[in-house]
DNA sequence: GTGAAAGCGCTAACAG
DNA sequence: CTGTTAGCGCTTTCAC
């Protein structure tokens, strides 16, 4: 009997069937669907593969079914506070329901986007793209053969997570106006970001209700060494102050406006967006747009697996034309400063 | 004849090679076998298979063969920007190889690093630990089973790569001392991290060596908020300059010490270790370690490919036992100030 | 150089 | 409820 040697090899189902004196399918059975069988053999079948020390090579599982367990997280740059929150909330979401993540590097590029989409599409059930820089109907159309779902996005017929900075930039610009500022300026993010577009019509939109005067400058790539020529050019706009596409920008801004001796919030005030790692001890720390990134990272995945569910079960497009919207808040801090300005109104 | 109708289906080998008149064999054979065959049908083949759209489906290669083209990069804390770099260097440097990420937050936990180590070991082909929290023999043990190396760590007979921040250390203390410091205190890391220990014995050694005084507080987690209590402890320890573990919690102290009032770099100078993401633009910009992140990054993943390939031909462990040490440079900021200490001496 | 056939480890019908 | 059997898509001997 084999019941007391172990094989050479990494354990097999085979091995843990003949080890239990089961047939290979009764082993699987007992290890891998839930319910049924009988509960005497399945609890003497999983203790001896725990002896055995019995690992599933997942790998075959995903060549007899179409069923890998891993979930492809794109991000377009790993390099950004902003996706820790992310990467950290698909990740403990993704691992209790007994998925892995394969985290992809995108580089801002959407061809990088679906080329990676591709190429590793036998190795992942789902993706979750976090800001993508393809077009809605590029989307609408991959939503369509594989199951996806957009984070920090809002496409039509595609599961999406959306922050709702919108929301935030119009209480941002409030909170501007009320300090007595009466020209701001948008401080754009790259061109093929779907949500600087948003924010500057957000911007626009509140600085119009609010008979206030805005400009944009940009697009800038999301960085904090973009801030030099993004803060340069909001100088040279007249605008008191500026509300910038990220945090990552708003603190490239206030490094450059230290180096040219302008003051924050004195000369000009900023308003940053994320309230990423370093927004709160930057200098002047920053008030910016606090978003529930690990919320929508959660809700992502539950999304995502919920629509694994529903397909595998044949429900196909009912649900998934889903579209959540998480509130972000506004925190101010020094950058925006207190006290209302000395000459509201802003003319000569 | 099939060659004009592509298959309802995902297109296989089989529809591959009956669309080129082949048998599988060939077709595979053409597709992944570098110079085998007959050039012609060889071309044949692969032109026809990027017409059919014929991507693999790499998980049944893995369950021909194994390998999976995946490398488990585990991380003991996603949210560190330490991991910025890393992350960003690894992924770079696989996908070059054709091979992807599977990126895992092991919070801190041996435990979780082993359990996913094993969890996923069919997922992946080998795996870089970074800064693990795994004790030397059993990552000596663990590397004889599977392909890994260490990055940000060195252990005999582990492949590893390691930043030589002892080194920068003792050039730190160096540097403090020669501004005048008397008494200095090492800010430690978690117990669990070896890299705390070693850092903590070149503080000591060098201190040593200049004839100054040395104490150590801690240890701390290496999160921002541990560096208020660190801040306090450090106070309290007599000492003018603090050398913390890291960055992390160099800022944390840094807040901390702005809320006491007490003035950085004139009552206390402070220096961390990794210039991560912050330490520039934090306030007062952080005196601190450079590492070469990246380059470890990429010097990992080409270690742990080279093993992967020695394996496969099989001259198992005779290079394997290399470690690579890579420098690291001080980089000075204003927290530890430009001129000499007033009191030199410390003495009342 | 190429084809036939035997697996890789696992799951899913279908009988018993 | 359990065992038998037939694949999943691919690689890899081994003849031809």
């Amino acid at each position: 009997m084999s019941s007391l040697t172990p094989p050479p090899h990494r354990p097999t189902l085979a091995d843990v069937a003949d080890a239990a004196g089961v047939a290979i399918s009764t082993a699987s059975r007992a290890l891998a669907v839930p319910g049924r069988g009988n509960p005497d053999t399945r609890e003497r079948i999983i203790r001896i593969a725990k002896d055995l020390g019995y690992t599933p090579v997942t790998a075959s599982n995903a060549s007899a079914t179409p069923s890998t367990r891993m979930v492809a997280v794109l991000v377009s740059d790993v390099t950004n506070p902003f996706y820790f929150g992310i990467i950290r909330g698909t990740q403990q979401a993704l691992r209790v329901a007994g998925y892995s993540q394969i985290l992809v590097h995108t580089e801002e590029s959407p061809e990088m986007e679906e080329s990676t989409l591709e190429e590793l599409r036998s190795s992942y059930d789902g993706a979750i793209l976090t800001a993508s820089r393809l077009s809605d109907e590029r989307l609408a159309e991959l939503s369509a053969e594989l199951p996806l779902v957009a984070l920090n996005r809002a496409v039509p017929g595609v599961p999406s997570v959306f922050i709702d900075t919108p929301l935030g930039f119009d209480q941002a610009v409030e909170h501007l106006a009320s300090l007595g500022h009466r020209r701001i300026c948008y401080v754009a993010g790259p061109p093929t970001s779907w949500a600087s577009n948003l924010r500057w019509r957000a911007v626009a939109a509140a600085c119009e209700r609010l008979g206030i005067e805005y400009t944009k400058v940009g697009p800038y790539q999301p960085r904090t060494k973009a801030g030099a020529a993004a803060a340069d050019a909001a100088l040279n706009t007249g605008a008191t102050a500026c509300v910038a596409f990220n945090d990552l920008l708003a603190i490239g801004m206030l490094i450059r406006l230290k180096e040219r001796g302008v003051r924050v919030p004195e000369d000009m005030s900023i308003v940053g967006c994320d309230d990423i790692f370093g927004a709160d001890f930057c200098n002047p720390p920053l008030t910016t747009l606090t978003a529930p990134v690990e919320q929508a990272a959660r809700l992502s995945v539950s999304m995502l697996l919920d629509r694994l569910q529903s397909e595998r079960i044949g429900a196909s497009a009912l649900t998934r034309r889903h579209i959540a919207a998480l509130p972000t808040h506004l925190t101010v801090r020094e950058s925006t400063g207190s006290a209302p300005r000395r000459t509201p109104g802003g003319e000569s």
